[in-house]
DNA sequence: GTCTATAACGAGATAGAC
DNA sequence: GTCTATCTCGTTATAGAC
């Protein structure tokens, strides 16, 4: 980073700084239409919704969006590229498999508790009614955590500090689908520790030294 | 129940026999309907579906069912009574806990190698968008599950069948959610071993002799 | 109990002015 | 980039004939 000096003027670029409205609407339709979805599911939004929110009209939103599949695409492609963020920073702050984990079941429960679903656990609810280029990224969504689980799971059987019961692989799958399960549960009854009980479970039996 | 005797037409009776015709159609809907919220979800579908595959006309749609609501009610009416006669039979079927438990978990696979999800499931999805009575039937739906499979639990763990890893109430809570969301992760992935890898984990963990 | 016809509305999407 | 205006279509639902 330069120093702390005021900042001068650049040359003109040849993409001059990106005119900050425009991208600005983008993201805030990103960030309304990633709520939407996350409570109400594809299915259960407009693009009158999101403009209401941001006080602007529909046609706005198809100028930055053409069509409800690209803003589709364009979410699960966001909400991807942070999940794989978080699992990056997982690595780099934990060392311990175990604690991995657990920071992996506590992304899902702020999640919860922000009173939202996880973006893929609803698409793949509506999948069969989903353009094909949004079945594809929510199947990539679920390879792409089960990859990480798989790794993580391996490492803790390696070093002893996770006993596992059968298959890296198995194991993953049923944390995936547990907490994605739990939370849609969890988010009908209205009742968060459902999804806490059933998350310490699916960890917690996996640690050698205590009970979870 | 009377013998088997050639049965007598009893005298008139207040409600006639039902016109076979109108249940008969009120059930076909339902069958229909059932269909597209296992695979489609409440949203996914429009009354102009059933009509079409039933070669009806929506209005007739509406003379049995006068709203979508309504509709919705009588769907998970039907889908809980079913899964409760299911679950009856696996009681009468099986004494073993640990055969109840792998014949719960089989309803689930069978359910997804039928092509659908469950009924419930999808409509957790769903939740914030349903009209309040379907979410209160749904939550009860969760609940009877919950109960059942506690009760199997603690059977098995008085019996010394079952290696329980935490309290029964918290591992009934990650089944249910474990097998709800597994079904939905290995279709969107197109790949039943998805959830049979995860179901086997979630149920062979408990079984006291075997690794599942 | 099912039909035709239609109301009433909301959805996704486009044209063209500013 | 955002607007107004509009189009087209699908959706739930109703009225009234048969």
């Amino acid at each position: 980073m330069s120093r702390g000096v005021a900042k001068i003027p650049v040359a003109p670029r040849p993409r001059p700084a990106e005119p900050a409205k425009s991208r600005g609407t983008a993201m805030r339709i990103l960030a309304a239409a990633e709520l939407l979805v996350q409570t109400r599911g594809f299915n259960g939004f407009s693009y009158a919704d999101i403009a209401a929110q941001l006080q602007i009209t529909t046609a706005a939103l198809h100028y930055h969006f053409a069509t409800k599949a690209d803003l589709g695409e364009a979410l699960i492609a966001d909400y991807s590229q942070n999940f794989s963020k978080t699992l990056a920073r997982l690595d780099a702050d934990h060392t311990q498999p175990a604690d991995k984990l657990v920071g992996y079941s506590d992304v899902y429960l702020e999640v919860l508790r922000a009173e939202r679903m996880c973006l893929c656990g609803m698409l793949a609810a509506e999948y069969q009614t989903l353009p094909e280029p949004m079945q594809h990224a929510v199947v990539q969504f679920f390879d792409a955590n089960e990859t990480w689980l798989e790794q993580v799971l391996e490492q803790g059987q390696r070093e002893g500090t996770l006993h596992l019961y059968g298959p890296a692989r198995d194991i993953a799958r049923m944390i995936i689908g547990g907490l994605e399960g739990a939370m849609m549960v969890a988010r009908a009854c209205g009742d968060v520790r459902r999804f806490q009980d059933a998350a310490s479970r699916l960890i917690g039996g996996l640690t050698v030294a205590r009970g979870g």
